[in-house]
DNA sequence: CAGTATCCCAACGGATACTG
DNA sequence: CAGTATCCGTTGGGATACTG
């Protein structure tokens, strides 16, 4: 039914899906949107259509098996498509889908949180190991 | 400065860490806080303290190894504590920490996330491997 | 530039057995 | 019950070299 509202749908997730089952799809799911560059690759498309090459800039330290790993990844997931212009020479775009934009107010808030309390958890950490 | 505003520390987040940053200790928290079991184990301790074996049966499929580095990387980081009852048999509970708590609105929006947005996401999978 | 293909080591993580 | 210790296969992921 393509008619329904949100709140249907969320309830009808509710009653088949559960990420506390081992056999659930969701987990799965969990477990890329828990990639170690998911929530990085996502942020970084933030703000429109970006190229390989300006994504791997952009998150220093990826490499770029990891960053087209990842990429494919979140196509396959439908939540970011690519687009090839035939050129020379050729010229890849990465844009988030719509359901992908839907994702990214989650994923910032994750890497929004862990720089926000840093320093909370440096802290903790200097307890923990200390005395 | 103990007083500082939340808006003013996340001013200063902003200017001391960025995970885009190979070198920032948020890249190392936010491998934390993605990693495989953490959403799961934060969600299980929403309600309030569990004990070990609680939390192996309400997240199936952890093995109790994974569970107690889990746990204990939590503990570490602040996030959850770890209160042990001295009795025949030992009783360990485990708690979510303010800080804890604060983040669990968040990994909680991830696994809501996931489990409304499957049908999507396979319908996505669907087509990319399909015609 | 964007990507594939190898090689290869380190870690992740499960199974099992043992302890207080 | 709550954990630690060990073994051991699987995967993750970097480095490098090569292609359209």
């Amino acid at each position: 039914m393509a008619t329904a509202t949100s709140a249907q749908r969320r309830e009808q997730a509710r009653r088949d899906y559960d990420a506390f089952l081992a056999a659930c799809p969701t987990r799965e799911l969990l477990s890329t949107l828990s990639d170690k560059w998911t929530a990085l690759v996502i942020a970084a498309l933030a703000d429109g259509p970006r190229r390989h090459g300006e994504l791997a800039r952009r998150i220093a330290g990826v490499s770029q098996k990891m960053l087209t790993q990842t990429l494919r990844g979140l196509e396959r997931d439908g939540l970011v498509t690519r687009s090839v212009t035939v050129s020379m020479p050729v010229r890849v775009d990465y844009e988030l889908t719509p359901l992908g934009r839907e994702l990214l107010p989650v994923m910032a808030a994750i890497k929004e949180w862990a720089e926000t309390h840093m320093d909370r958890v440096l802290q903790a950490r200097a307890r923990f190991e200390g005395p």
